[in-house]
DNA sequence: ATATATTCGTTATAATTTTGACAAAGAATG
DNA sequence: CATTCTTTGTCAAAATTATAACGAATATAT
């Protein structure tokens, strides 16, 4: 059933917002839906959620539609959320704490296990249950707890040094916040860039480009 | 020069980057550059890098390439860095005032010039420079000032409500963090949606990726 | 001053992504 | 139980996006 081959990264990025819509309408109490219907509420085509979904299973019944709790599951377990990996936090300013606050890890797959932070005068507090470490503590962390994803709220200055030093102790995938873009040559490294900056200036444009037209 | 039509929001989402990169050179002193270089340091064609500026206009020369500053300047322009569109921020969660102290507002064609929260214990406490107002007061505020972009950390409950009325109060663009797919059908309203879970999410999956291949 | 090398702007080609169309499977109806 | 309706999965077409190719303009070197 599963013919997952290699998925484009437009259906990947696709996946969350349509795991995100069946949980409203599981919590609705929705038992089945259509891709007309969820197309119409999800603001796109029908066509494209088939085709989406086909590209893992065929997961919907003709006359019938989708099961929405069967293909919640689903789409979960393609993406994850049954997973645990240990997370760490690298940067606990304003924007690491509210990120580590503000994101539900554990419904994502990940389990934030470590903030660190370079600044001595925040070493023993804590941010949520988590207590801040020092950044020099990095290193013994990892050897043991082996975290696999890295979230970096840090300056950009340091991102590229950081990064390198992290995938030497076994990180594997970087969420980056830092105004950096962040590479890693490596194979077998994955790494999503959030540039908030740059969000809010397409905003801007598009601002912009309402008073003009 | 400008030939401006009407540009593909694949070339607007990069532009914000072109900015940053020049940026970068212009700090480091370089002054001109080819759309090769460029795209050797940006991690994408040279071919691209030319038909996305050409889009605006031909800023380059040939034999000679990009000047650094001017084609900064240019970029700048179109985006918008100039404008002082004044905005406000809804929800002082965590969160929200880790946006209104972490985001270089200014140098991306905003001010931010109110804060609000629902919470009447917040009011009057600051975030940098600006006072936590009651929501109730935004009324009267948008009266007075006139703010054209929101920023919205609120729970997803509120948020459609919350933009509607903000709506009828003239703000014309929102920047919405809440989980929540924000759409306004009014025209010449723009949204932009972060959704820093499904980002997550989607790295979930490719770290997952990472075991299965 | 001439020749050579660079590099842009633009057009043509390729690749990707989205949309449309329709047969087949199953549900609903009388 | 046969008929009609719904809706999927899939294939084909259209649209969009990215890449490559190349002439023309300019810089650099001899």
């Amino acid at each position: 059933m599963a013919k997952n081959g290699n998925i484009s990264a437009s259906v990947i990025k696709r996946l969350p917002r349509y795991y995100r819509f069946l949980g409203e309408l599981e919590k609705q109490g929705t038992e089945r839906i259509s891709s007309r219907e969820l197309s119409e509420r999800m603001n796109l085509t029908a066509s494209q959620i088939r085709q989406d979904l086909n590209c893992f299973g065929g997961f919907g019944q003709q006359g019938y539609g989708y099961h929405v709790k069967s293909l919640r599951d689903e789409i979960g377990h393609i993406l994850g959320v049954d997973k645990e990996y240990p997370t760490i936090l690298i940067g606990a300013g304003n924007l690491g704490k509210a990120i580590a606050l503000h994101i539900n890890f554990e419904t994502r797959g990940c389990r934030l296990v470590g903030i660190f932070d370079a600044n001595p005068r925040l070493t023993g507090e804590s941010v949520g249950s988590i207590a801040i470490r020092n950044t020099d503590e990095i290193e013994a962390f990892c050897e043991a707890e082996h975290p696999v994803i890295a979230v970096l709220c840090i300056p950009k200055a340091n991102t590229q040094e950081i990064a390198d030093k992290l995938v030497q102790l076994g990180i594997k995938s970087f969420w980056n916040f830092s105004h950096y873009d962040l590479s890693i040559d490596h194979p077998g490294i994955e790494v999503e860039n959030v540039h908030l900056g740059d969000s809010l200036l397409t905003l801007t444009y598009r601002t912009n480009q309402l008073d003009i037209e």
